[in-house]
DNA sequence: TGCAAAGTAGAACGGTCATTCTACTTTGAG
DNA sequence: CTCAAAGTAGAATGACCGTTCTACTTTGCA
C-alpha cells in the first residue's frame, strides 16, 4: 500500500480525534500529512470517504488490541477483553471514542459513515455475547451488555480521571459482574 | 426573562444535541427559532457565547432530575441518581452525552466551553463522592467513580440500546456495586 | 533510457460560515 | 399618547470550506 496513503491516513486520524471531524479542514490534514491537494484525492474521493476509511483503519487496530489478549485463555476471557480495551484506551483512544462521535456528527446524513460507526458498536456486543455462549452463559446474555456498558463507560471516564484509573475501575466491576453471573 | 431568548436556547440545544455545535449554523437555529439575526446577537455575544449558556442550562436540567429524585430518602440514594440519570437520557438525553461533546469539540481553543463542560462531569464525581461519605462509606471512595462509570456507560450505551435498556442494565449494576461495598 | 504512474504547488470555484450593518417596525410601560 | 427598548429583514463582509483544475516534476520499473 502507498506511504503517502497511510501518512494521509494516520495524519487524518489524530487530527479528527484531536479536534473532531468537522473541527478539522482538509487544508490542515494536507499540509500535516506533507501531500498535495491531489494526492489526498487520488487516494480518497471525498472527505466524507477518508472519514469512512479512518473509521475502518481504527476499528481493525481496535479488534487487534482485542483479539491478541483474549485468546491467551489466562483470566476470563471477559476480563482479558476489558484489559484489552483499556490498552487500547491508553495508547490510541486516550479522549473519548471516535466511533461515537461519528454516529453523531454524521447522524442522518446519506454516507456510510454513520453506519460503519454504529457496526463497530454492535460488533461489540455480538462478540461479548459469543463469548458468554461459548462460555456456556447461555441464559445470561445479560453479562454482555453488562461487560459493554463497562467499556462504554471506562472510554468515557478516560477523559475525566485518564486511561489507568478509568480502566482499573472497570476491571474491578467487570470481575464482580462474573462473580455474580457464575 | 426574555422569551425570544428561551426560544434560541431552546432550539440551539436541540440543534447542537441533534447535528453537533460545529454541524449547525447560526443561520439554522435563527431560521427554526423565528428570530431576526440581531436578536441572536443581542442576547449572546457569539456562537460560542450561545453555545457555553446552552451547555449552563442542560445542566441545570439535569441537576433537577437528580436532586428530585435522589432526596427521596426510599431506596439507596446511588440508585435513586442512578434511575435519575436514566429518566434524563429517556427524555432528554437520548443520544450521547453533549457536555463530552463539548470538552471533544472544544478542545484546546480559547474559549471557557471546554472548562464549563468538565465541570459539570467533576461535579458528578465530587456529588458521589459526598453522598458515599454521608453513608459512612468513607473508605470506599471506590463507589463514587463506579457510580459515575455507570451513569456514563448508561449513556453511552443509550445509543446502541435505547434508554430503557441501558438504563436497565445500569442500575442492575448499581445494586451490585453497593451490595459488595457495603 | 524511456515512459507511465504518482506526486507536486497553487490558483480558482462556488458555497457556507460567523459576524456586522442599516434602516425599519413593533412593543409595552409611564 | 410617547418614546425608548426590543425586535425585524436582509444585504454585506471577509474568512474558510471541500473540491477541481492546470501544468509541472519526480519516481521506479522494463
Amino acid at each position: 500500500m502507498s506511504i503517502k496513503r497511510e501518512k494521509i491516513l494516520r495524519t487524518a486520524d489524530r487530527l479528527f480525534y484531536e479536534h473532531g471531524f468537522r473541527g478539522v479542514g482538509l487544508k490542515q490534514i494536507i499540509k500535516e500529512a506533507d501531500v498535495a491537494t491531489m494526492t489526498l484525492y487520488n487516494h480518497f474521493d471525498s472527505k466524507d470517504k477518508l472519514v469512512e476509511e479512518v473509521l475502518l483503519t481504527r476499528e481493525e487496530r481496535y479488534w487487534s488490541y482485542l483479539d491478541h489478549d483474549v485468546e491467551e485463555g489466562g483470566e476470563s476471557p471477559f476480563i482479558a477483553a476489558v484489559a484489552a480495551h483499556g490498552r487500547f484506551l491508553k495508547q490510541e483512544s486516550y479522549k473519548g471514542c471516535m466511533f461515537l462521535r461519528a454516529i453523531q456528527d454524521y447522524a442522518n446524513t446519506d454516507n456510510q459513515i454513520e453506519q460503519i460507526a454504529r457496526q463497530h458498536k454492535t460488533k461489540l456486543l455480538t462478540y461479548f455475547q459469543q463469548l458468554a455462549e461459548r462460555k456456556g452463559k447461555t441464559q445470561q446474555k445479560e453479562i454482555a451488555y453488562q461487560m459493554t456498558l463497562l467499556l462504554e463507560g471506562a472510554t468515557s471516564m478516560t477523559e475525566l480521571i485518564g486511561a489507568e484509573a478509568a480502566t482499573a475501575h472497570s476491571i474491578t466491576m467487570a470481575r464482580m459482574m462474573i462473580r455474580e453471573s457464575s
